[in-house]
DNA sequence: GCACACCCTGAACCATGGTTCACTTCTTCA
DNA sequence: TGAAGAAGTGAACCATGGTTCAGGGTGTGC
């Protein structure tokens, strides 16, 4: 037995592996999956351009094992809220709230997970993305029509629905002036909130619109 | 004057510039314009690679046109059904339906039109397709508006969650199974626009409900 | 400190597919 | 019919950017 890999340099290698998924996560942030670049994601990082290949078989698997890391955050908390014991009704507001001011607020990385063109084997991982919110979205609205909140509607069609119209609204060439989801995000999500609501036959109550309101003068 | 171009060699280029546009579109048809290389354009319009470039400058102008060829008369017919002088919640049924229905018959090229990953230049176009479609239900909703036909919303924003939730709901990994598509295509449709209709405050009338069971069984 | 395995390097390699261009063929018209 | 210009040809060219690999450096265990 001539060579073991030691603790040390295990942690030095993960940290490698951890510093060339940043690079390729700021460079994602900032231009897109197309601005990245395996030998500008190796300048990034520290290292040679062919060092990322012991890492990773292939820009694809990068691309990939980002995208799944990125998008997992965001699914996760749609999921925790989704799975909470109050009302349906509730939890679809607040799961579309959620979905839509995190999508506003990281707006550059909201559009790559979920418009920006990509190729192929990214849009396969994309597609579990976006299936995987229409499935959250489709549970709540069943508990919702199980109990009587919600009319009875085709839930997998309802769920698609606002899964196309949170994002199309907010990202990509249909949604506001960026100003003007600066200057006023809460407003621009709540209105499509409403619509996604009204879609599936819920108006908001008063008290969740009052809160609304001052949410959004504070 | 030892040349001037006859009316006879005008109809033969113009036959050979819609040959061009016409195989590109069937490889768009196809598989989408990923799928389109200056090379199989040529073989399928019968000319060779460099004849395209007497014709397009180069790969990105010839698909702008094709798209916009394609896109126009999806456009047109939008716009004609919105211009009519029918009430306002009609003229969205109608326009609602046209575009779901068409985007369900020919899925592929709506894929295309709609959602497929394409690059910047196409993307451009794309855009004003969508923004073109927006802005469609955004004028109908504006004078439902102010007759009262329609509540009080942001026409942008409802305009866009619209232009979103279908195309979501009918193509791309959140649509149905295709031969559910297929066999009962109209159920779909309707269950997509009754989602559309009611984010915007509007319920499908009985005789309209009807009417639509009607065309189902026939 | 020696041998061995592993890790890193980055310039060279290669696949893809759009674009060019020297050449041939066809049209026009005197 | 033949000279001039337009249209057509397709193999060669080239840009891009992912991938490889031979060689040098670093850790490990004896």
């Amino acid at each position: 037995m001539a060579y073991r890999q030691t603790d040390k340099v295990a942690a030095r290698l993960a940290e490698t592996r951890a510093a060339i998924l940043a690079a390729a996560r700021g460079l994602v942030a900032e231009g897109g999956f197309a601005a990245v670049q395996m030998s500008e994601i190796a300048k990034q990082a520290g290292v040679a351009t062919g060092t990322l290949y012991r890492y990773f078989s292939s820009k694809e698997a990068l691309c990939r094992e980002l995208f799944r890391e990125v998008s997992a955050r965001e699914m996760g908390m749609l999921a925790t809220i989704a799975s909470s014991h109050e009302p349906a009704s509730e939890r679809l507001v607040k799961v579309l709230r959620t979905f839509a001011g995190r999508a506003v607020k990281g707006r550059r990385l909201a559009y790559a997970l979920l418009a920006e063109p990509v190729d192929v084997n990214l849009a396969e991982e994309r597609a579990f993305f976006r299936r995987t919110h229409a499935e959250i979205f489709a549970s709540i609205l069943e508990d919702g029509i199980e109990n009587g909140e919600i009319p009875n509607i085709d839930v997998r069609i309802a769920a698609a629905c606002i899964a196309g119209a949170i994002p199309t609204a907010l990202i990509g060439p249909l949604a506001p002036q960026s100003h003007e989801l600066d200057s006023n995000p809460d407003r621009v999500v709540e209105e499509i909130v409403k619509f996604c609501l009204a879609g599936v036959g819920i108006t908001l109550a008063a008290g969740q619109e009052q809160n609304r309101e001052r949410r959004t003068v504070a």
